[in-house]
DNA sequence: AAATATAACGAAAACGGTTTCGTGTTGATA
DNA sequence: TATCAACACGAAACCGTTTTCGTTATATTT
């Protein structure tokens, strides 16, 4: 077992001065040629590599991001994770991931241990409960300490600091609108609480598209799921008694489920009925039928917040001025509506 | 924006040395009761946290694992890490993530950057590339610097250290069984080149059971496919032209992908034609109709791999012993086989 | 030959903690 | 009253770098 070799083990080595060597790896004008080849050579020969904690307190960077979202068993979040690490690493940073499980303490806990000189800065989803309970004090902590926060998707406006969310409202308004062109008259929406932004934000689209025609808006064919786990007897009840010809979900799951409900009924779909769901994810391109939905742009969404994240560190300036990305939602058509 | 505060902001406003404030802040029994009073006041008033960094610059300890993994848009891998991520937060861990993408490049570059200090030992599972080449050089280089490493689900024999995997062997032994059990004829298995571990031991499954009957093993029944990506049209020739009564795929996709092409045709699931899939996903629980899958029971597998590490790296013994531990898969009955 | 420039290197501070080992003061003991 | 513990605290080393600011020689200029 070969430890690690420093600094101070060339200096020792080769009689020369940490200073010297230090400025050797770094082709430093001040060395000579023959010093530094030495030193290069020794370092080369026992695989130096400098340490990356030593370099950080020197530094004050430690070219770490936390992100901090919900879940991570859920394909849109995965996907925001893969573009921010694809980006984060490109740029030469490492991602730390933490999970609040939708628990307000334990995003609070999370934020905390980070915080403390872990990492240069935060991208996060805010947890249901944070959203619930409107409390955001640890990231207000957080920014006045000067670590920048990037906010996506599930973001609240109480907090000063960079956003990235997709047009959540412009998809739902997009796929209620597909509908009513194609001459949907009893248009669904199954939803949940308003407390998750992004839910409210589509429920808002939804209802936009709808009052936009003569139909109107009938409030009894909106069905708010009271979480995000699934309560399978309200979705068949609903469908039963409010036999819709449309269903806007506001994720996969909700979709693919009521579709297999009316089909055990009968129905045919998308002829007798359509569907539409949130999410491109795994679910929707193998569901039977495949399943239409909004794409959220997952990948693009993680690149552009760890974009803003790591250009917001590296910059001098102290702006302390914030904008809000909003990315455009995609249709993607399948086979759950007619086409 | 109040900067954090430091040992040394302390000791200044409140006229002691640092030397104290520290021990102050550890309760130490060198320090009169009226001095920790009034440190410890003082720090919790400016809310005083430990920079982390410092501390593991001192300790030689990151309290950092790192997990380098293939891919995360998978929910196997996915629900490993939420169970990484779980135990290790529970001890005073933080995961950072690394995504090879199933490149032995990525992999390496990945393990460097880390290996300098930035964690204190790493949870893997191999890339395919890595697992196709054999190279595992720095994998041995990183263990011969005294870092523990976990490997995990797609392992190697080449190098000493700890592992945790499933039997997939039983897995598809026991699936194939079923079939067997059933008085399934025709049992094919869709599967992908051997190089990749898991499926080498998930063929062998196979095929031990059924070199246990009378059947015996039909080459032609196995259909290797060349990637993990889906190449519908061989699927589909196989499909029609082996015409088989039962199969087991080592994965989801593939089984619902194969589902759905025979429902097509018009067979039934799962009186014509059963399927067996592994990865206990959403797609498994959501497919029409749901499908019986070896559930690998990735969290409890996360899980051990981070108590395994964490005991490494706390363990001052420097014992050389390595351990592998073999979690049984379950079989999950769902809908595409008759029960 | 004296003054000055330059090359090549080292000492030391700094980052923010922890910890060991003094050291000065007080009170009790001989 | 001299001696010795105990107490309460500080100085300094250390973790591994980077970086500033000397400090020597040697070479160049006048």
């Amino acid at each position: 077992m070969k430890a690690k070799i420093t600094l101070k083990d060339i200096a020792r080595e080769l009689e020369v001065s940490i200073s010297t060597v230090s400025k050797a790896l770094k082709n430093s004008e001040e060395i000579s040629r023959d010093t530094k080849e030495k030193v290069q050579a020794f370092a080369k020969l026992y695989n130096y590599k400098p340490n990356n904690i030593a370099i950080s307190l020197k530094n004050k960077r430690t070219k770490n991001i936390g992100v901090v979202i919900p879940d991570i068993v859920h394909h849109f979040f995965t996907t925001v994770i893969r573009g921010i690490e694809k980006y984060a690493n490109a740029r030469g940073y490492n991602v730390i991931v933490c999970l609040s499980e939708e628990s307000f303490d334990k995003e609070v806990i999370n934020m905390e241990m980070l915080a403390n000189g872990s990492i240069d800065g935060f991208i996060m989803s805010l947890s249901s409960e944070t959203q619930q309970k409107g409390d955001y004090n640890h990231l207000k902590e957080v920014t006045a300490q000067g670590i920048p926060v990037v906010l996506f998707d599930r973001i609240t406006h109480e907090v000063d600091c960079d956003k990235v969310i997709i047009d959540d409202e412009l998809g739902a308004y997009q796929a209620t609108k597909k509908f009513i062109d194609q001459g949907k008259k009893r248009i669904a929406l199954i939803t949940t609480e308003n407390y998750l932004s992004v839910s409210e934000a589509r429920t808002k689209g939804y209802r936009k598209a709808l009052g936009e025609t003569s139909m109107g808006i009938d409030e009894s064919m909106i069905l708010k799921m009271s979480s995000m786990e699934m309560d399978e007897a309200s979705i068949k009840n609903f469908l039963n008694t409010k036999k819709p010809d449309a269903v806007l979900c506001v994720n996969e799951i909700f979709a693919v489920y009521s579709m297999r409900l009316v089909q055990e009924k009968g129905l045919r779909i998308p002829e007798d009925i359509s569907f539409i769901g949130f999410t491109d994810g795994v679910l929707s391109r193998y569901a039977n039928p495949s399943l239409t939905v909004v794409a959220q742009h997952g990948e693009k969404m993680g690149e552009e917040s760890a974009k803003m994240l790591i250009d917001k560190v590296e910059s001098e300036a102290e702006e302390e001025t914030y904008q809000t990305k909003i990315l455009e939602p995609t249709l993607v058509i399948r086979d759950s509506i007619v086409h």
